[in-house]
RNA sequence: GGCUCGUUGGUCAAGAGGUUAAGACGCCGCCCUCUCAAGGCGGAAUCACGAGUUCGAUUCUCGUACGAGCUGCCA
């Protein structure tokens, strides 16, 4: 039987990690059989809705590749299938009704003020936390007659008070609850619309859904919706419920804490396909030690059995790292287009992007990391004399100005100025002198770049900045160091 | 409060009765090195607790603790 799942977000602002990791397991889940997957907007809420927030989803699913595989047509492709839209079908209403009919639900009137007052008492030293069926001993008449004088209704669910209700996940097992736990829930709301747990179902099944795969929070409602599928008589589909991303201090992911939505990773300098590798394992592994996945990868690899049922912390670092590891492993040419532009945010000068692309690579977990690994190019820094001294290298203050007035004459008799040529000039002095490498190649890397670490070596630096400006910083570095000295 | 779920190093996690309890991130150290990274090598660090079952429990059962989710005319 072919594998059918949906995405089913409600549109409601940016996408969380956890919401995008949803997205992700119902892809691959559906994917890894070949199976069709699709986008669902719950927008039954019509105070909650944002927006511009289905755009936003859409764009983030085209971003990581989730693209969904049916829906009504749009601009030749498909569009997600919309609640509000299919709404006005009356499709919710007329499998209420069908419901009504048979006694598995039923018109309430009960208006908000009996509602909350009915919540707040308590019988036998107990609160009341479900709805004591007060209009279910409506007559037809009562009904019909509220119905012709417009009063305001919703309909309810029309669950057993005793007896047990079980349903089945696939990670979780068998989970039972007593029927008088469970609510009378509302199905249609007075403003006519269904509610997400009416909808869900009646979508779910209208729609050949056979795997309902969905956030953890929906583990303890799930009994009522099986309730549901056994009311209509339709085939209640399989249930895997994902466990649960959180932040450092265990609390659910929350829109204030700033790198939670996927666009905020993307302006904190993320890679979408970085992201999603890391979302992946939130929760997930392979049957091997791989860590490393493209979307193609995790469609093949993915077995939803190996989803794990406790929930995950979302680690900032972790991501870094494998942002990171993407930066590394991507083709160069690549790299360089995509981090142009940060690059360009720095340096206006003249000189060889491309090499600064490259230097900066292996360097950076983010793309906003470039900035601070090149400022230097565009205008040297204030330092600190104290930079010069360095006790590995054996340099100070003087020994610097020594080896900085020596070298001078030589750079500037330099032609030269390709890495290599510097390099090999430089190493000539070095042998001449009988000096370590560092003696003399941190004082001029540190006079070049007023930095205390730099994206390249001292001949690297020189050779982007050019004879000109090498020669204007290493003077530079020879006044800071006779100013001090007197 | 009630109901439901969960608990292997700081974090992600493998392991499903007998293991020196993998691996990764992070941290620390060493090597390499014209700085920093990268790369290489090594180190510290884990089975929440208590009973039971068993020759033997991280692994099974039950409790306790802790955490989380639900308890909306939100999804």
């Amino acid at each position: 039987m072919e594998i059918r799942t949906r995405y089913a977000p409600s549109p409601t602002g940016k996408m969380h990690v956890g919401n995008l990791r949803s997205a992700l397991y119902e892809f691959l889940i559906a994917k890894h059989e070949d199976g069709t997957f699709m986008l669902r907007i719950e927008d039954t809420d019509q105070e909650r809705f944002v927006e511009g927030a289905t755009e936003i989803i859409y764009h983030t699913l085209e971003k990581t590749g989730l693209v969904h595989d049916e829906g009504p047509d749009k601009d030749g492709g498909y569009g997600p299938y919309v609640q509000s839209e299919r709404m006005k079908t009356g499709i919710y209403m007329k499998y209420a009704k069908q419901l009504v009919d048979q006694g598995q639900a039923y018109y309430c009137f009960c208006d908000k003020c009996r509602l909350e007052s009915l919540k707040k008492s308590v019988v036998d030293g107990k609160e009341i936390t479900v709805y004591d069926k007060h209009c279910l001993s409506l007559s037809k008449e009562e009904v019909e007659k509220n119905l012709a004088e417009g009063k305001p209704f919703v309909i309810r669910q029309n669950n057993p008070t005793e007896g047990t209700t079980t349903f089945h996940d696939e990670l979780y097992g068998d989970i039972t609850v007593d029927n008088s736990e469970l609510d009378d829930m509302i199905l249609i709301k007075s403003d006519g619309y269904p509610t997400y747990n009416f909808a869900n179902v009646v979508d779910d099944h209208t729609m050949n859904i056979t795997h309902v795969v969905r956030g953890n929070e929906y583990l303890s409602s799930s009994p009522k919706y099986n309730r549901l599928y056994e009311a209509f008589g339709w085939e209640v589909p399989t249930y895997i419920h994902l466990p649960l991303i959180t932040d450092e201090n265990h609390k659910k992911l929350s829109k204030r804490s700033g790198h939670a939505s996927f666009e905020d990773l993307l302006e904190q300098g993320f890679l979408p396909e970085a992201v999603v590798n890391y979302i992946a394992l939130l929760g997930w592994s392979p049957e091997d030690n791989r860590e490393i996945f493209s979307l193609d990868e995790l469609i093949k690899e993915f077995d939803y059995h190996r989803i794990s049922k406790s929930p995950a912390v979302f680690d900032i670092q972790k991501l870094r790292w494998m942002n990171g590891e993407y930066f590394k492993a991507m083709d160069s040419e690549k790299f360089y287009e995509l981090a142009l532009p940060y690059i360009k945010e720095v340096i206006t000068k003249d000189i060889d992007l491309k090499k600064v692309a490259a230097m900066v690579q292996t360097r950076i977990e983010t793309f906003l990391d470039i900035k601070d690994h090149i400022d230097f190019f565009e205008a040297l820094p204030e330092y600190d004399i104290a930079m010069y001294t360095h006790k590995k290298m054996k340099t100070n203050a003087e020994t610097s100005l020594q080896v900085l007035k020596d070298v001078l004459p030589l750079l500037e008799k330099q032609e030269d100025y390709e890495n290599d040529a510097l390099y090999e000039m430089l190493c000539g002095y070095i042998k001449e002198n009988g000096y370590k490498n560092g003696y003399v190649m941190w004082p001029i890397r540190t006079a070049v770049s007023g930095k205390q670490m730099t994206p390249g070596g001292a001949t690297e630096l020189m050779s982007l900045l050019g004879k000109d400006e090498t020669i204007v910083r290493i003077k530079k570095g020879i006044e800071l160091l006779e100013s001090a000295e007197s």
